[in-house]
DNA sequence: ACGAAAGTACGATGAGTGTCAAACTTTGAT
DNA sequence: ATCAAAGTTTGACACTCATCGTACTTTCGT
């Protein structure tokens, strides 16, 4: 079986306020919605330009994905993600904008 | 002298996107904000409606005015508050907006 | 002058979390 | 069959931060 190869995704209606800005509180985290928000196409885990190690990012990518802000499916050995940006600002209208227009301004400093 | 009951507000421009959200991230601080937000005047730091202790809840206001969210000034042994709306909307346009009318849908949850 | 009220400052503490390395799994290519 | 590529899982570790109590400061009444 490959069912575990389908990760769960929430309802954005069950997700709250205090999830969504605890994911993008991190830098690493809003650089990976800020990449994506910018891409036409959707991303692998492995394309994105983040300066953290692999286990590190899986980390990211599941509480991105536990706040309902991306979705995530397997082709082939690579996992994608893309936005889910339609259902997220339903529910959370102008967040994601303002949020990715912010950082677009101050871009995320990384930790020395 | 009291030069050190005059306390120091940032230019919020010098302000970054990861102050603004570490600071909103805090159930505490959030509803501070939104407390701010409904009302007509500003609050003594002592009228809120907060569930934490006095020493705590310095140590919020002071976050929320690092970050640019927030203007302090004494009225007698009152410390008054009030939102910098203007000049935080000039800065991160639709941020706060976004995140207060979030909070009001799901409201702050208290640790139990 | 004296005391109460409103905050602030200072440690100390406890929980959370971002980080990595190492071992493992699954898929695709040779 | 074998091997490499892409992620995940599992501890472990370090560091941050929200919290509190206590002591202190300033102001306003009485």
């Amino acid at each position: 079986m490959d069912t575990d190869r389908v990760p769960e995704h929430p309802d954005v209606r069950s997700v709250t306020v205090q999830q969504v800005l605890e994911a993008l509180v991190d830098p690493v985290r809003r650089s990976i919605i800020t990449q994506l928000s910018g891409s036409p196409a959707d991303i692998a885990c492995g394309a994105f330009d983040l300066s953290v190690s692999k286990s590190t990012a899986t980390h990211h990518f599941r509480v991105l994905r536990e706040a309902g802000l991306i979705r995530q499916y397997y082709v082939g050995t690579s996992r994608m993600n893309s936005l889910r940006r339609d259902e997220f600002d339903d529910r959370f209208p102008g967040l994601l904008d303002a949020v990715v227009s912010a950082d677009h301004a101050t871009p995320a400093q990384h930790r020395p």
